[in-house]
DNA sequence: CATGCCGGGCG
DNA sequence: CGCCCGGCATG
């Protein structure tokens, strides 16, 4: 944790690549607490989910590249919205699906399976409250869905969703973006094609030692993020995030950040300093100067 | 509790 | 209109 655990400084220039990510192993610690630039009070980058990938024992190097491609391809894959079978990788097309027996395809996330632990350090377990009953609606039908590049034979990712308390469990690329532009972005895939989507490959160890930590921009605390612990056929042998950088939580629509997260003049400029305000936040109306 | 803001009232 | 506030919703 000690060398390996960086807090990027977020300058408005920031952007952290593959090889700055890489850094972060062992430890993993992704600091994104920082809210800085000055567009506005609240860029920064959120982390939309988390990439443990498995792998069968014998192959080894080839994975590795391999995923990194793909990882890239997602960066760029324009999502059509409508069309769940739409995730054009570039790099993703030559492979022959031999889509694993996963099954379900969707790991069932909430509390019954001991699978993943979403630990707060100590707070409580942290189940996925509200999105669950509208999570199977959206969700349903990617159970099929045959990856495109990354579901090589050697190769099996798990997604997990690293929206505040949702934590879900996909094992699907394409599953998880339309689980986040759906149920989190409430249909705004654009944002996540026009932003800049950045993937980095974290940890290239073979041995867990300590537990990853992701910060998310809403939670003062570190969010943790484990690897499955039983169950699963190995422990995963790489761990990624996809990110997007240096947007602004007022771009978000509103019901899907929340209140807290898009800040208003009020919090931004604190009740002390009301004079700073907007006139609207003045009169406790809609604020104007951070719209939804 | 804090935050955001709708509705409504007053001059 | 500009201005203010009770009160509700939500985290
Ligand atoms: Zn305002």
């Amino acid at each position: 944790m000690p060398s390996a655990c960086r807090t990027p400084q977020m300058d408005r220039k920031y952007s952290p690549n593959l090889e700055e990510l890489h850094l972060l192993a062992p430890g993993f610690r992704c600091c994104c607490s920082v809210r800085v630039c000055e567009g506005g009070p609240d860029f920064t980058r959120i982390f939309l989910y988390v990439i443990f990938s498995f792998r069968s024992p014998e192959s080894v190097e080839m994975d590795e590249i391999m995923a990194a491609m793909v990882l890239t391809s997602l960066s760029c894959s324009p999502v059509v919205q409508s069309s769940p079978q739409t995730d054009p990788g570039p790099a993703g097309s030559s492979s022959s699906p031999a889509d694993m027996e996963c099954g379900g395809g969707e790991l069932s996330d909430s509390g019954s399976s001991g699978y993943w632990s979403w630990d707060h350090g100590n707070v409580s377990p942290a189940p996925s409250p509200s999105v669950t009953e509208m999570d199977s609606s959206p969700d349903e039908g990617l159970h099929m869905e045959l990856e495109q590049g990354e579901e090589l034979s050697s190769v099996r990712s798990v997604y997990r969703c690293l929206w505040p308390s949702c934590g879900k469990v996909l094992t699907s690329s394409v599953g998880i973006k339309r689980h986040i532009r759906v149920l989190h972005l409430g249909g705004y895939m654009s944002y996540i094609d026009t932003c800049h989507i950045q993937t980095g490959i974290c940890s290239p160890t073979q041995t867990w030692t300590s537990t990853p930590h992701l910060y998310w921009i809403t939670s003062p605390k570190p969010q943790t993020v484990s690897p499955p612990r039983n169950g699963s056929p190995c422990t995963p042998t790489r761990m990624s995030v996809l990110c997007l950088h240096h947007i602004s939580m007022n771009f978000l629509p509103r019901k899907v950040c929340g209140r807290g997260e898009a800040k208003k003049c009020r919090k931004v400029y604190g009740v002390e300093r009301k004079d700073q305000w907007c006139t609207a936040c003045r009169w406790k109306k809609a604020c104007q100067r951070f719209p939804d």
